[in-house]
DNA sequence: CCTCTATTGAAAGTAATTTTCACTGTACAG
DNA sequence: CTGTACAGTGAAAATTACTTTCAATAGAGG
């Protein structure tokens, strides 16, 4: 699955006329061996642990790039910082996010999908991407 | 309905001992007779085309003081900017969001929020706001 | 009226992100 | 190979959206 998305990356850096870089390689091998939501604060500083050369603005233009691909995709959930998930292709997941302890639970449901194109298509609209994400305290936080 | 608001928010005021200002009347009164989703900017701007005197600022304080009092939700639509909307006790509803135009369309949809409470169930989580938008195209920007 | 203290506007401060710019490094052309 | 055009980089400055500070002002009860 790696394999699969450093492919997808670097089909993409070609068919735009991008260049691979030794920084963008750095940051997407963190990226993809890091937490699933991942914010570039977190990542910055996990990259910087072992390359301490790497520019803030660069891993910011980096997974700016990774999100225009495909690979990965910003997400805000209301504390001010934007974190990048991991993209599988056809696969899409909503979000449970603990307001406690920040933990975030991913999850699908095919009904609720299928409700919600309903509802775009009495009003007319195309839809092109959602977001649902349910705000509480989790199992662990409510003990 | 802008007359419940506004004694809602007499007795917020009230009841935290704090005071009513000729500002705050202004701002509850433009922002009572704006868009249902309203930016700080959008109002802002409203504002001081009648009313030069009023500060950034006290925009930003008072439109907080509307989300505590319960008469104004803040949201977020990715753009950037935080807007606030009309609250109306015991109602919710989600949003379509035009990615094109800006046009925001509310809807309800109770077997939605049904489905939702039962995921919530099923991860242990004690939910307390959600979050649900669909971004696409709307119907005229189609054509 | 008076006084206490909440409120205000202007300006300075923050936090996250983006842009600028001079320098560097990649990759294609020759 | 090797020159060279131009994409990419890091550091610092800039931008954006919002928040805080602070001295002056003004509600509201006494």
């Amino acid at each position: 699955m790696k394999r699969a998305k450093k492919q997808v990356f670097r089909e993409f850096i070609t068919a735009k006329g991008l260049r691979s870089t030794r920084q963008r390689d750095i940051i997407l091998d963190a990226f993809l061996s890091a937490d699933r939501h991942i914010s570039i604060e977190e990542l910055y500083r996990k990259l910087r642990a072992k390359n301490p050369g790497i520019g803030y603005a660069t891993v910011y233009r980096t997974l700016k790039l990774f999100a225009e691909s495909g690979i990965a995709r910003e997400t805000q959930f209301g504390d001010g910082q934007t974190r990048y998930e991991h993209v599988t292709a056809g696969e899409h997941h909503d979000h449970l996010v603990c307001t406690r302890c920040g933990t975030i639970v991913e999850f699908e449901n095919e009904t609720i999908e299928q409700l919600q194109a309903d509802v775009a298509r009495q009003h007319g609209f195309r839809i092109d991407t959602h977001k649902l994400e349910l705000y509480g305290i989790c199992a662990k936080c409510q003990r």
